[in-house]
RNA sequence: GGGCAGUUACCCAAGUGGCCAAAGGGGACUGACUGUAAAUCAGUUGGCAAAAGCCUUCGGAGGUUCGAAUCCUUCACUGCCCA
């Protein structure tokens, strides 16, 4: 691949919220490409993570896949593990209590945030290692003297500052310490590359650049990562929202949920979440405007890759066979709970007890509202023994096989 | 430290003694339509109950009242202004 070809791929799905500031970083960014290529040495690229949850989602893995092609063009990627930032919490998702993780829970989540971030990073060439390494062991005058290098006023052009001072919202004075932590990040490991979400924008550009040159190196070149929507196409992917894509589950319903996913939020699905490169999308794209490609048979293209990725090319392809066979062809999944029935149990009870619905109340609206269906037929009445045993479905997509 | 305002269901937000399980919006869910897309339409959205109805909920605790989300006391949290 030449170096305008890396430059497209590793800006593919790219945000900066100013075009001047795109167009700024990309030549940072070729440069850097040359420079490295010349003297034979490979760019420096990291990310932090934060280990405060252990379900990793789709939308957590987007800087991973934007790491990874830094890994296969040769680069040296490191994944950070913010074990001390954990601590203090990152400003961007206040308004959450956040407990205060131990060092025992920072390392029992890290492993297995590691270990599902491997699915997407070569682990043989990635570098994994604590920011506490450093941050721990900074004084509380180093502290102040990092603190010089910036003004309040910086803070509150933030925007994630600015709106909240504007609506009243408490701004906590750690918040601002955040930044700063993270950029003496950037400074120990002699940052070539820093990967982030656009939530990180500030952290990246203003904090860690600025602490850089401050410190005598050489800025680094923010990628900042594009948000990937949920399943509901437009708000951010996050567990809060429940528009999740789950990691941990399995193949076919991974599938089933980049599926659910909204046609116009497909693009950035491609771009943040595959192993595509941009001219593939692109025609991708041009099919699908052409009417040449159906949506459907593109989102279906997504899925199987999306779930390749994590699954395998076979598990990949069998879910998108039981996609097909279960909701194109209207039949029921192979796999689903299985629940004894108990004598004279009525239908109402079933469904509480395979738990299908987490209440009677629920459980009664679905009965109203035709929403249960025993073996295909819709069930009217709630307050009589289930008829047989069979496949129980309560609305779309919740099965249970009753024996 | 002082003054003022606020805290309501998943989220935003109305409600200032009984007609309040609590308006409206968003979200979510169900049904129709479809491609598990979008848009649209109809409905549901605390729990128990077939229903009438009963129970729990308006930041926490206590009180006034026949009756409190609404009034009083106190505690906690947040914002604004002053220091």
């Amino acid at each position: 691949m030449n170096i305008e070809e890396q430059v497209a791929l590793l800006m593919q799905g790219t945000e900066y919220g100013d075009e001047d500031l795109k167009k700024a970083m990309t030549n940072e960014l070729r440069t850097r490409l040359i420079e490295a290529e010349k003297e034979q040495r490979p760019l420096r690229v990291y990310c932090g993570y934060d280990p405060t949850s252990t379900d990793l989602h789709l939308g957590h893995t987007i800087t991973m896949r934007k790491l990874r092609q830094f890994q296969d063009l040769g680069h040296e990627v490191t994944f950070l593990i913010g074990s001390y930032t954990a601590l203090v919490g990152d400003p961007s998702d206040k308004n959450k209590a956040r407990p205060i993780l131990t060092q025992e829970q920072v390392a029992i989540n890290s492993e297995t945030y590691a270990q599902q971030a491997f699915r997407v990073l070569d682990q043989k060439k990635t570098k994994v290692r604590y920011n506490g390494e450093w941050l721990s062991e900074l004084s509380l005058l180093d502290m102040i003297r990092l603190g010089q290098n910036f003004t309040v006023q910086q803070f509150l052009t933030r925007e994630n500052f600015s709106k909240r001072l504007e609506a009243g919202e408490p701004i906590y004075l750690h918040e601002t310490f955040y930044a700063l932590m993270q950029g003496y990040d950037a400074v120990t490991m002699k940052t070539d590359v820093q990967v982030g979400g656009t939530d990180q924008l500030f952290n990246i550009i203003v904090a860690g650049r600025k602490l850089q040159e401050a410190l005598g190196q050489k800025p680094l070149v923010g990628v900042i990562c594009g948000i990937l929507p949920g399943t509901d196409g437009m708000q951010r992917m996050s567990k809060s929202t429940g528009n999740v894509i789950p990691i941990n589950t399995t193949a076919a319903d991974m599938y089933g949920k980049v599926m659910s996913v909204p046609d116009v939020a497909m693009g950035k699905f491609a771009r943040l979440a595959t192993r595509w490169l941009p001219q593939e999308i692109e025609i991708l794209e041009k099919e699908v405007a052409s009417g040449k490609l159906h949506p459907r048979d593109a989102k279906m293209r997504l899925a199987r890759e999306i779930v390749s990725i994590f699954y395998g090319d076979e598990d990949a392809r069998a879910a998108e066979e039981a996609f097909v066979h279960l909701f194109q062809k209207k039949d029921v999944p192979d796999e689903m709970p299985e629940y004894s029935l108990q004598p004279g149990q009525l239908a109402l009870d079933v469904l509480v007890a395979a738990n299908l619905v987490t209440s009677k109340s629920e459980g009664r609206r679905m009965f109203e509202q035709k929403g249960v269906r025993l073996d295909g037929e819709v069930l009217e009445k709630f307050d009589v023994p289930l008829p047989h045993p069979g496949v129980l479905q309560v609305g779309k997509r919740r099965f249970v096989r009753v024996k």
